[in-house]
DNA sequence: CCCTTTCGCATACCGTCGGTATGTGAAAGT
DNA sequence: ACTTTCACATACCGACGGTATGCGAAAGGG
């Protein structure tokens, strides 16, 4: 009777792979971590991590989809947690400002993220994962009457770009509550200026 | 009586470094391109690369504040032929989403750019180039009573990052000219929230 | 229970990359 | 005319991402 059967082997290699690629790339970057440092730091070699992912590329992937899927699942608790389509969208919208000021996050699903497998690949995991949920929203809000009828596309780019770019600027202030509130703010006047009048 | 003083000689070659490095990099990213095909195709050898830039990411970085200026002439041009501050900020936002919108553009200022230099010195240059005409013309705004009054630094980070971020989407539209006009369209009914009433 | 196959991973190795140390020849200074 | 400067070219290095092959234990069959 083995310890371990071989698939609990296998899937646990992948996950000290992808904590410590996470754990890396969120620290020093992409390009400033190699492979032979990532294996060491994981306890394994470069066959392991090649038994797992095609390249150095894939693993990225593979962790920046589990970073996203996280944010992801904070915005949805954060929005469920509220009623009405238009409260539901503003929290979403501060969860998503709050989880992504985490540096860790920012690295890997920001800033690396549409350099490193590309901005189309990038964005087709933004919308799977994220961007996905603030279309819904908008059309939610559509459809209840609150904002009114226009295209939702445009929006939702202008929108996640807002909120990327504001994430990544509240990481480096010094006055982080203030920063957030204020963004906050200004995104919320913002939002309002599509409301049906 | 030499053809070429030295110091002709010498900006000559720094322009062609420049030039080509731009070129490679806008079509094949920062990481898809060697410094040996780089010279090779500049006519040089990396003698000459790095007698006139101090890394492969120097090089990136001249490049990119080239760019940046050249938008930023775009967008100040725009906005100059305008007379009133709403309809010179409107019309700078409009300038910008065009020239973003180029290929060669985008890569090197939006996707490669935070990633190769890291997010605070890319932002840094953003700021000195582009972002810093985006925060006069809120200043501008809310001075001549167009907008209320507000800080205006998390509105130019959430500004900038939407613009960013929908030349990015607008460059891969199948139908660049209606979801053009759907960008701007939104993007004005956005700011208008802030005018005063 | 043994024998075979599978497979998760280790080892050894390769081409290429960014970066550097040194050489060189022509322009510039005197 | 002689020296110095300097804008490069050449040759080379360690490190990197990636691959080919070997191995040993678990899984499967009789």
């Amino acid at each position: 009777m083995p310890d371990l059967t071989r698939r609990q082997q296998r899937e646990q290699t992948r996950q000290t792979l992808l904590r410590t690629g996470r754990r890396l790339f969120a620290t020093r970057g992409y390009a400033g971590v190699g492979l032979a440092e990532l294996v060491q730091a994981a306890g394994v070699t470069k066959g392991a991590l090649y038994h797992h992912f095609d390249s150095k590329a894939a693993l990225f992937h593979a962790v920046l989809a589990q970073v996203q899927q996280e944010v992801a699942g904070r915005v949805v608790a954060a929005a469920e947690a509220e009623g009405d389509p238009w409260t539901r969208f503003t929290a979403g919208c501060e969860a998503f400002l709050a989880a992504s000021t985490d540096p860790e996050v920012q690295r890997i699903m920001l800033v690396d993220g549409p350099a490193v497998l590309g901005w189309a690949q990038w964005r087709a995991l933004d919308e799977a994962n994220s961007a996905r949920h603030l279309t819904e929203a908008l059309v939610a809000l559509v459809e209840s009457g609150v904002i009114a009828p226009q295209p939702v596309a445009p929006l939702t780019r202008l929108l996640s770009g807002a909120m990327n770019e504001a994430a990544l600027w509240l990481a480096t202030s010094t006055r982080p509550a203030e920063d957030m509130a204020e963004t906050v703010a200004a995104l919320t006047r913002m939002l309002g200026a599509l409301r049906s009048r």
